[in-house]
DNA sequence: AGCACGCCGACT
DNA sequence: GTCGGCGTGCTC
């Protein structure tokens, strides 16, 4: 009998690759385990075992596998099935889901290693190999990339191929397990020199040794104030010494090194007791569970500052104590620092926290931990990803801000929403789902409002605070009466100068970095444009650069215009950064900081500037979207939104509810405490429909008009979406095949379900054209047939030869 | 995704 | 004439 595996590996290619294996192999393998195998002609990767049987190929000869790199299953048996799910649903391989949810570490990719084997006459050598032979002389053995390096050529397998072929070097693959655990030192003392006496002669003959005498004297000295194990670093800091001088004392006997693998993140203990809950908090805790009594998914609409984070942190704790895990999902990374501290509180080591700032070696800690079901991975809190985590027993799933558009993954495949893949994976479990928000997004408030979803609510804030008070500035109006500075009408900068006095803070949004988005010659209207991309460039000051959002392509600033020489260049349109210059010169006394992708670069970055705000450091905070992210700040009065028009003018179907839920978050940032906190929202068109239900907190008005334009257009939640993007360098090719595929779509599906083609207002990015294909889905169709008939006409998209090199992506659900 | 094989321009 | 560009096809 032979055996056989199907393996997923890290490769965008649908099908699953089949190995041989022996029967010893056969019994011990189990699905989710990986194993090392050979790909193609010299690669080794390591794969996922999805299947074990024995069944052979009809067409070709499996190879064996190389070898085994697990002992237990790595990717747990629900994982595999959400695998299957999310490729299905979301038209992505496999291998696309594996690269996503596995850590890199995980996924080893085998190098070539060159070594000198033995020597040629130099007649038989050209410059390359000589050189090459050369450096082999200093290095023993060299990769790939080094020889690149040395030979200042990228075609370097030719030379190397002939060198092997005339015995000269050999070459191997080498497969690298890429994690390294962590590990700290700690210092005790030899069983020799445990007793007083020894160590009083050691000490007396130590004269002329000062320092290793002071570092037995600190050991005892550090070993009194603590119970707890010494580290050698704690131990070299008391004692100012350095690790030869401690080495020494290892060496004597004195000391030894311990070397323990440890946790590279790790939280405290959980301090208090957790908080009381109001009434409605309490009511609301009591309808969820009653809810949960009969369906697994219960979205909770609470105001911004309604205290939520409370609910939840009972929810999880009642979970916790039946022993099984809780995720907690949330926007991005932006959100957790606070929230961390908050649930740290409460939870404190039992906490694991697992997001893209984190580097491999600890995201593999964090899997290990999740997947053992660890004592410090019982609440997992993380972003998009961490859907992709190998629970052990998932008892509850919190998606917070469940509206946030940052749940949907967009670049690279797999293009699946956290919030819908959460509800699956709680399927999977049987686990229950909260879904929180102050905004809801449509279709989950319409899954609610039709009882596919349990709907809860908390229409008070915390502690009886008032909603913030929004009012609207017409802006068109005050321009006309000049009663405009700059891009702050006399509302906004008398609200700021109150607020300023009376020491409290204030936020303002502009949805756009940058220092302003255009540089125009005032006498030809000639705007640089990016060389890559359709679009004008972007003045920032700060490097006085112009740059390009889409392709980060840059130049200096021109003196003068490229195009007639005039040097009367103007700025159009303003970005945060225009806003922040503007306001410094308003309000030299202020601390004015920026919060935006420009400044929050770094690891600790947004942390610092969330901490000086809260410290009141900082007095005006200018930011984009980030700001609106459920952050708490208690000294707030005031929020001002600069522009609000931009926002509502989006070409998307989803741009007013978007607009909505913006200005109702960033204003929930506004007066947390007692004080009633003010909002204003500048605009040049006081009278649209979303500002003014957001001015009003009327929520289910938005709702209700938006769910009839839904309907009426044919987008969700009524009709599904399915958006596919061509991409070419070469703009009639793709304009022929975009029209070809439209046309085999609508024969198949029906042409008043397919739109487009459609060139987007940026047609082209990093030198490849795009069109854009929306196929629209009717709740009468069947989801999964559509899906089929899709994949039939790309295989016949993919048929003709001309359209082969058209990059084609499938983004079901999409939000794009 | 990588990587090899295969066909056309600018250079020793 | 070759080196090297990247279009095309395959990997169990």
């Amino acid at each position: 009998m032979s055996y056989f595996i199907d393996v997923i590996l890290p490769i965008p290619v649908e099908k699953a690759f089949t190995y041989a294996i022996n029967k010893d192999e056969a019994i011990f393998l189990k699905p989710g385990m990986r194993v090392a195998v050979p790909f193609g002609k010299s690669k080794i990767y390591s794969g996922i075992v999805r299947h074990i049987h024995q069944e052979h190929p009809q067409i070709y000869e499996p190879k064996p596998i190389a070898y085994i790199l697990d002992e237990h299953r790595l990717v747990t048996t629900r994982q595999l099935q959400l695998w299957e799910w999310i490729a299905q649903y979301y038209m992505c391989t496999p291998g696309e889901i594996l690269r996503a949810a596995m850590p890199r570490t995980f996924l080893l990719e085998s190098q070539t290693i060159i070594r000198k084997k033995g020597t040629l006459p130099d007649s038989e050598m050209d410059d390359a190999s000589f050189m090459l032979m050369e450096a082999l002389e200093h290095q023993s053995q060299l990769k790939i990339e080094e020889v690149i390096a040395i030979l200042g050529k990228r075609k370097v397998l030719p030379i190397i191929d002939k060198l092997l072929h005339k015995g000269a070097l050999s070459v191997q693959e080498e497969v690298y397990e890429k994690y390294t655990p962590k590990l700290v030192s700690y210092v005790s003392l030899t069983t020799q020199y445990e007793e007083e006496s020894a160590l009083n002669q050691l000490l007396d003959g130590m004269g002329r040794a000062p320092k290793q005498r002071q570092l037995i004297l600190s050991f005892f000295s550090l070993k009194a104030k603590s119970k707890k194990e010494i580290k050698s670093t704690q131990l070299l800091k008391q004692a100012e010494a350095t690790s030869a001088q401690l080495q020494a004392l290892v060496k004597k006997g004195v000391f030894i090194i311990d070397k323990k693998q440890e946790d590279r993140i790790s939280f405290n203990e959980a301090s208090t007791i957790r908080k009381e809950l109001n009434a409605a908090q309490a009511a609301a805790m009591i309808a969820i569970k009653s809810i949960f009594e009969e369906k697994d998914v219960c979205l909770l609409h609470g105001v911004t500052a309604s205290g939520k984070t409370e609910v939840y942190v009972n929810l999880i704790e009642e979970i916790l104590t039946t022993g099984r895990q809780v995720l907690y999902l949330l926007p991005e990374i932006a959100l957790t620092t606070q929230l961390i501290r908050r649930l740290e509180v409460y939870f404190g080591n039992k906490i694991a926290v697992f997001h893209s700032k984190y580097s491999v070696n600890e995201r593999t800690e964090v899997w290990n931990n999740v997947l053992k079901g660890a004592s410090n991975a019982q609440l997992i809190i993380g972003a998009r990803s961490a859907v992709l985590l190998p629970f052990n027993d998932l008892g509850l799933i919190i998606v917070d801000e469940e509206h946030e558009s940052s749940f949907k993954q967009f670049e690279p495949a797999p293009r699946y929403h956290a919030r819908d893949t959460a509800i699956v994976l709680g399927q999977l479990h049987k686990a229950k789902v909260v879904l929180g928000s102050a905004t809801p997004a449509i279709e989950t408030y319409y899954n609610a409002q039709k009882g596919k979803y349990g709907l809860v609510s908390l229409n008070q804030r915390y502690g009886n605070v008032l909603m913030p008070e929004i009012q609207l500035v017409d802006i068109k109006e005050k321009r006309r009466k000049r009663m405009m500075t700059g891009y702050f009408s006399d509302t906004l900068l008398r609200n700021i100068t109150d607020v300023l006095a009376e020491g409290e803070q204030v936020i303002l949004f502009q949805n756009r970095r940058g220092y302003s988005p255009i540089l125009e010659c005032t006498t030809c209207g000639f705007a640089p444009q990016c060389p890559n991309c359709d679009v004008s460039l972007t003045y920032h000051k700060y490097r006085d650069q112009l740059r390009c959002h889409y392709c980060s392509h840059h130049i200096a600033v021109q003196q003068k215009c490229q195009a007639c020489g005039s040097t009367e260049l103007t700025t159009k349109g303003f970005g945060t950064e225009q806003v922040e210059s503007a306001l410094k010169t308003l309000y030299p006394e202020a601390t004015i900081s920026r919060m935006d992708s420009d400044t929050t670069r770094g690891k600790h970055a947004f942390e610092k500037l969330i901490t000086a705000f809260e410290d009141g450091d900082i007095d005006i905070l200018v930011g984009t979207q980030m700001l609106t992210k459920g952050l708490d700040f208690r000294n707030v009065t005031l929020v001002g939104i600069l522009q609000a028009d931009t926002l509502l003018n989006y070409p998307n179907f989803r741009a007013h509810e978007r607009s909505y839920q913006l200005i109702a978050q960033v204003s929930g940032r506004a007066g947390r405490t007692q004080k009633r906190g003010k909002v204003l929202v500048q605009t040049y068109n006081p009278y649209h429909q979303i500002l003014q239900q957001v001015s009003v907190n009327n929520f289910e008005g938005m709702y209700k008009e938006q769910l009839e334009e839904r309907h009426t257009y044919k987008y969700p939640p009524f009709h599904r979406l399915i958006k596919i993007t061509l991409k070419h360098r070469d703009y009639q090719k793709i304009e022929e095949a975009s029209q070809w595929l439209t046309q085999s779509l609508c024969n198949v599906l029906g042409t008043s379900n397919v739109l487009g083609p459609e060139t987007p207002p940026v047609a082209r990015i990093r030198n490849l054209y795009h069109k854009h294909i929306m196929i629209k889905i009717s709740p009468k169709q069947s989801l999964q047939a559509v899906k089929k008939e899709i994949l039939r006409v790309q295989l016949s998209f993919k048929a003709v030869a001309p359209y082969r090199s058209v990059r084609l992506i499938l983004d079901v659900d999409t939000y794009a």
